[in-house]
DNA sequence: GTCTATAAAGTGATAGAC
DNA sequence: GTCTATCACTTTATAGAC
């Protein structure tokens, strides 16, 4: 194997650590599985890393922050509000369906850091993340539109992950596309239902609304 | 030990691994720590279990009938829908501040079998079964009250389901009560939010709707 | 820095005495 | 039916040659 600056190495470790999570699963993550997806030898691994731990760890780190950069970039506000939003899920949710192992992996990864003391920290750390990168989509698509929220951003905010976590593990389970679909339909509905045009009082911002049922 | 009956030790067995998992999570529930909680011998697990795995799949099958039953006994229609459902929401956010571990242990049980290729199909059971807990619980509300769903059944139940596991999920990660209290009031909201009284047209079966904010 | 070889501990499962 | 003892294997981590 070529010579490696440490952080190089590094970096390629954490890499295939996701690689072999997705697949595999946290606990399929042996360090004799990761340096194989790298194509190391298992001495390299610690060489740049004291324990496995250590590893997992910064894979931790990895996703959460990725997790927020990859968020800010999803933003673009159509015309209203409520295809702004269903739109966003709409891609969240090819994502998701595209590679239902990553987005396992994710929860797998929050599960493995409660159970660590050492870790512990981390999942109010990620699930913060979902917070603020929901409270950027939400202060964007009102901007964009001209409308208010009728409660607190955060409130809104923790509104909007929770039918989302509650959506991605939804349709782990059962891999039902089309409740799926009817699920982003109703939270593009709860959302815009909060909306007041910043003029008006009522809430027309929405187009679709509770209709057509 | 002493001679039981084989059906009698399995199930001994299962609820020491319950223990087990929700202590040590699905990863550090292996067969020795299982035994050692049950105050069994090694061999003991292996004569009443061929295979770890057999135990886990025993194991997860238990808290799908299980769960099925608890939510079936946790229906009081109280006098009006928006009670009955956020004090049914309270009771099941009590028991979760009372056993975090247990709640969590629930999700990685799902996600432990969505890995195993033999367990894979018990994901989509048991969120199945989340499916009807809430269907049964928003029938008897409506049915208490005298009030219609304005879409379908299953529809409002999928919502409520996936608004339930993202508060499980908040909560667990960031132990934040207050917002937790408050998600449960929009969840309460929106379900009374579904419904028309069975003479009227309008949905004033809820107290609270969305005011106050 | 990178490798092979190996230590030390843990795992699921089984043999065989009682 | 229940036990102790042990097999065969995998795990993380390290020693030491190069």
């Amino acid at each position: 194997m070529a010579r490696l600056p440490a952080d190089q190495r590094r970096a390629a470790l954490v890499q295939a650590a996701l690689v072999v999570i997705a697949r595999d699963g946290v606990h399929g993550a042996t360090t004799r599985a990761i340096v194989a997806e790298a194509h190391m030898s298992l001495a390299s691994f610690h060489y740049a890393y004291r324990s496995r731990d250590e590893l997992i760890r910064e894979v931790i780190s990895f996703v959460v922050d990725q997790q927020e950069a990859v968020s800010r970039a999803a933003l673009v506000a159509s015309d209203d509000l409520w295809s702004t939003v269903r739109s966003a899920l709409q891609a969240y949710f090819e994502l998701l369906t595209e590679y239902p192992e990553r987005e396992q992996a994710m929860f797998e990864l929050m599960h493995y850091s409660m159970r660590s003391p050492e870790l512990g920290t981390l999942p109010a750390v990620q699930h913060g993340s979902y917070l603020t990168a929901a409270r950027a989509l939400l202060e964007v698509g009102a901007t964009a539109v001209g409308v208010a929220w009728t409660l607190p951003i955060d409130d809104l905010a923790r509104i909007l992950v929770a039918l989302t976590d509650g959506l991605t593990y939804a349709w782990l389970a059962d891999r039902d596309d089309g409740a799926a679909g009817r699920l982003m339909d109703h939270i593009a509905d709860t959302v815009a239902g909060f909306a007041v045009t910043s003029t008006g009082t009522a809430a027309d911002a929405a187009p679709r609304k509770e209709a057509r049922r």
